[in-house]
DNA sequence: TTGTGTTTTACGACCTCC
DNA sequence: GGAGGTCGTAAAACACAA
């Protein structure tokens, strides 16, 4: 679309009538363009004598005028009346026009940054995912870690039985049957998490204090 | 050129504050 | 009660792919 001679037209008729709205556009001879939906009539079709020839069109702001705007904006995102009609006497627009734009500078600002706050969100929540499965894989590792563990000592007690069942060592290998078995430093069960699926079947009563077990090694 | 999606301007309904 | 806010939406203006 080309508006460029009409824009010029507008703009001189909407310097000569600054209480209207800026920029006024006439239909061109012959042109009938019905609203595609019915809206109720508006103030400034009223206002521009609004019949069946309907003479009001909505225009875009020059860019001189957003600048402005946005300028002004940037101070302060309320709009007080004095400052209002101050702004609306030096763009040449209807002080509506600029409470109207105001209006939907916040709206889109908010927008905006409710979209930045969402991003952020996001890529939190897309880290801490990340980080789960770190954990996650993590955890699976541990468990392989402990299970060979496990196997090795079940390795070494049934030498130690089958060996020589007066030795020495074999006969400091035992555990009170209903004590809390350790492992290193992690005593299994103090946080009341279900640990069942991490430690896989050995026979009872080859658990040993850390100090037997280090024994065995040395 | 045209169909379609996005942005901008404008408004009505409703709410809050003084 | 009036002024000015938000919210939702209509419709014009605009951008752009096909």
């Amino acid at each position: 679309m080309n508006h460029t001679v009409d824009d010029q037209n507008m703009a001189f008729i909407s310097q000569l009538y600054p209480d209207v709205y800026t920029q006024i556009v006439p239909l061109q001879q012959g042109e009938v363009k019905p609203p595609k939906r019915r809206r109720k009539k508006s103030k400034a079709a009223v206002a521009a004598g609004d019949g069946s020839n309907c003479f009001f069109r909505k225009r875009k702001l020059t860019d001189e005028q957003v600048n402005m705007l946005e300028m002004s904006f940037g101070d302060e995102h309320k709009l007080e009346s004095e400052r209002k009609d101050k702004l609306a006497a030096e763009l040449g627009l209807d002080p509506r026009q600029v409470a109207v734009w105001f209006q939907n500078r916040r709206a889109r600002w908010k927008n905006k940054r409710l979209e930045e706050e969402y991003n952020k969100l996001k890529n939190s929540h897309d880290n801490v995912v990340v980080d789960k499965c770190r954990l996650e894989s993590e955890l699976l590792q541990l468990k392989e870690q402990l299970y060979d563990a496990e196997r090795e000592i079940q390795r070494l007690a049934e030498r130690v039985e089958g060996g020589s069942s007066n030795s020495p060592v074999s006969s400091s290998v035992s555990v009170e049957a209903n004590e809390t078995p350790f492992f290193g430093d992690y005593k299994v069960g103090d946080d009341g998490y279900d640990y069942n699926d991490l430690f896989y079947p050995v026979p009872e009563n080859i658990y040993m204090d850390e100090t037997e077990w280090m024994n065995l090694y040395i």
